[in-house]
DNA sequence: AATGAATGAGAGTTCATTCAT
DNA sequence: AATGAATGAACTCTCATTCAT
């Protein structure tokens, strides 16, 4: 029992050290120096081991993905608690675009790279995309019922909300709208303000 | 004279075939197809030729990205005919957002794809994009000015109105929205028409 | 006395049961896909297992060409029922061709791979293929003494008759005698009795 | 002038010394040794190298085919000299036979290995194969025409011919018939002179 | 001005085999 | 008896780039 337990946690922890390596690799030098070779040496095993614990690239890419959704759900979670739902949606998006700025890699891998995966995977990602779509609109449909909004279709609102938070934050990862670093909040801020001002009844 | 002239327009012509050539494989096959062999013998000369006319395949791509921006600025410019600067910006926007998704591949270029910003700086090249932001931003100037807007910084507007079109166009591209081809050009009407009766006076 | 007789059939066991997974691959795929991987996988056992019944990869395929004479001697064997030497030799004869042209994957096993035949001599195996030649020349023996051939040097006559067979099934399998399917019945009896009536008293 | 006329000869000569490099390897280790890499480091440049004279280890192998068939055929055309058809015929058939025995590697290349080759090689290969069949059948209906042969049918004629020395050939050089080295001519005599003595009026 | 020739670096992947447990 | 874990050594092929000519 003990030894089959350990058996288990060593492979799972195998895993988590090939994907930490990964995802630090990726952080560290982008997409492009991504290989299983700069994998495997640093975490100090063979190209080959890696095989044993993933069935190619691919499988290894998708977990990033996955890894990536999962930090960035945790964080829209986190929202939760706050009660009134205007609220809620406005500081959800505020994290929104904050994470992404925070975690420009991550946003990348998620919703703007076109990286090599098969359907499988593909299909999977897509998944995830979809669940975190459902919730941004669940929030909205809170919101048209307590008459805080002047859109009053759901979809409709979820969208224009998805597209001004999308928009800002990949314009500031890809360096587009070009602002010191330390004045990215204040615009976040300035954006957001301006878009309830609109929006808000 | 006449020959330095002569000199100086083949030394033209010949980039220009070699960007041209580059632009063609990159829509024909996409980024990854874009090799400096592939484009030397698309126009019949040896890879190192191509040494002659650029530094190395990131100044191409850097043209190719200047490319895509100065015909998607030549649509932008099809708008000035029209008088009222909101209906202008209204037009603007839709153009915007059909030239995206029916050009995405250049679309990619000019906001989505790691462009080396390197070059810029070592060419002293003016940064076409931020020509583009400011004709936006002059555009809000003059709806300001026509007391169209809510909003009345311009820059502020302007950013508004980018992050929103820019939103839809590279959520729409990159299929992280998905519907049917058909629905596009309704679901654009939807999302603008939203926006102006948000943020039009 | 029980207990090592039983572990003498479970080993014996065993390794049948890893022969006929390698023959069933070979078969199914080809030598090039005939890996110890593959073997264990079909097995359900470990790599690691196979190599506690066999030394290497060798022994197994040596194993494999021993199989394929066995099934082979055994359709030789069945033209025993023939009284007359001279037609037992010429319907074994045809048995010969047809049994390669119908299991050509053994008969390149037989004939054509390069065994690994240093296994045999440290394996201290008998050369099964040794033993069907002279069963042959016995059968040549017994042509000559009831007077039945031109030749009268029964290896020599063994040897010409296995070259003309040989000959002809191995072009056939090879593909260097490019003939219809259907057509190879009519080839083989041409060949076969133009070679007796040359051959035969 | 001069100038192409020697690039021309530095390329061919770049190219042959690629292929005898890989016939090297090829007769020195085998089918299986035969890699880009060995032969690179054989002619001493850089494995990237062998792409600029040859398309893929495909085109290298069947140019090795080509060199085999041409040395063969070479050897075949020797006996054309001789003006007995008879004659010619037995000398050719103990060409043959000499000949493969004596490039065992060459004559698997041609007629045994299974080498993986894309169609058009494989085509190409027949028709070398074709050719040299054809000019045995044309030997026959010489034979024939002097009335010097039993047979009359010359295509039987050439097939019964061929899988004679094709099988002795091949069983030889895979040591199913194992004699010892000096004792080869011996034997070759032996069945070709019975051969003759059968099938020659 | 143009290029033929060359390459170093590197990609993902597979295999037979070993060995401590 | 059985195996999980690991690997060294290969494999073919591609690319951007350099440099003598």
């Amino acid at each position: 029992m003990g030894i089959a337990e350990r058996k288990e946690r060593d492979k799972l922890s195998m895993r988590q050290a090939v994907l930490d390596a990964a995802m630090e690799l990726y952080h560290e030098k982008g997409i492009e120096a991504l290989t299983l070779r700069a994998v495997a040496e640093r975490i100090e095993f063979s190209p080959a081991t890696i095989y044993l614990y993933f069935k190619d690239k691919d499988e290894i890419v998708f977990h990033l993905y996955s890894m990536a959704f999962a930090k960035f759900y945790q964080k829209q979670l986190e929202v939760n608690s706050i009660a009134d739902p205007l609220e809620r949606l406005r500081q959800g998006c505020r994290d929104y675009i904050e994470w992404g700025v925070q975690n420009p890699k991550l946003y990348d891998l998620m919703f703007i790279l076109e990286v090599p995966m098969n359907v499988i995977a593909e299909e999977n990602c897509q998944d995830i995309g979809k669940t975190s779509f459902a919730e941004l609109q669940n929030l909205m449909v809170e919101c048209i019922a307590a008459d805080k909004l002047k859109i009053k279709d759901p979809e409709l609102a979820a969208i224009m909300c998805w597209n001004m938070i999308h928009g800002i934050t990949s314009l500031l990862i890809k360096k587009r709208i070009v602002i010191p670093h330390e004045a990215v909040p204040q615009m976040t801020n300035a954006v957001l303000d301006t878009f309830f001002v609109l929006v808000a009844k």
